[in-house]
DNA sequence: TAATTTTGCATCGTGAACGATATAAATTAA
DNA sequence: TTAATTTATATCGTTCACGATGCAAAATTA
């Protein structure tokens, strides 16, 4: 194999990352005037959907260990959005949920998904190609969340 | 609009945010015996391509601010990859060369873009599906770069 | 030429990510 | 029941990523 291949425009992973990186900016002027960043928002999202889910249940459903949510835990329950209560038949587990502030804040988010379509579709020129990489996107995740273990 | 749409699973994003975390996560068996963190790597293939280039032109090729690519150009002198000296013709550059440890170091990391391309394919099925997200990722990366400036 | 603006890079502060390690509670095995 | 193991979460250290700011050299303008 020549050196050919290291070329970095030949690799998907940077790509990748790059697209990931891009996409995480283009949520920031809708993202900003919440106070939010865009792992912070993912736990929104998730306790939005269902209320009061311990620590381990957040982490697994945006694949992220539990040593990068704990801290991004931390950070939102200062900020006002979020409680974090010793659980009741296992007193390991620290159960989140909303306050007040964050269930209001559902409402203010609510146009975030169409705004974020919008803008990459803009972006990427169709809503079918974007719409094309799902699957894969899903099949590589899928893959590389078993390699881990 | 309903609450559907802010469903996390719904959202691109959040497909490529973790894609990428992931697929950096399956570099590290080939990383880390070279001691080199995926970013450190990808300026080492800019560099492999092409050797003495200032700190701008690196940035530049990465998609990155010169204030994330400075500090990870420090740590990688520290380690005895590369140099940064002074600019002759324009004394506010910092041109960055590879040293001899950098040269050597491409024979070790040849084979790295096949190994990946093999655990990519393995991991998504298919080296196809692969291939056609790529027009599409160019296409999103360059929209939402423009948008950034 | 002197003053102003721009450019290239560095520094600082904050928030992820994550490997390694710690700790207490729960579970299982002895 | 006691001991060993597993589990849920937290803490620590390092490395990005990036907004904000600083600074000196270069380019531009007056």
């Amino acid at each position: 194999m020549a050196y050919e291949q290291l070329k970095l425009e030949n690799q998907v992973c940077f790509r990748l990352y790059t697209a990931a990186r891009l996409t995480m900016g283009a949520y920031h002027p809708y993202l900003d005037p919440l106070g939010l960043t865009y792992p912070q928002y993912l736990v929104m999202l998730v306790l939005w959907e269902q209320d009061k889910q311990p620590v381990n249940d957040i982490a697994h459903k945006l694949l992220l260990e539990t040593n990068t949510v704990t801290p991004l835990l931390q950070r939102m329950e200062k900020a006002g959005w979020i409680k974090r209560k010793k659980g009741k038949e296992d007193s390991r587990q620290r159960i989140v949920s909303l306050t007040e502030k964050g269930v209001e804040m559902r409402e203010q988010a609510k146009h975030i998904p169409e705004c974020l379509s919008a803008d990459i579709i803009k972006n990427a020129g169709s809503a079918e190609e974007i719409m094309q990489m799902i699957p894969t996107l899903d099949k590589l995740i899928e893959g590389l969340k078993q390699t881990e273990k």
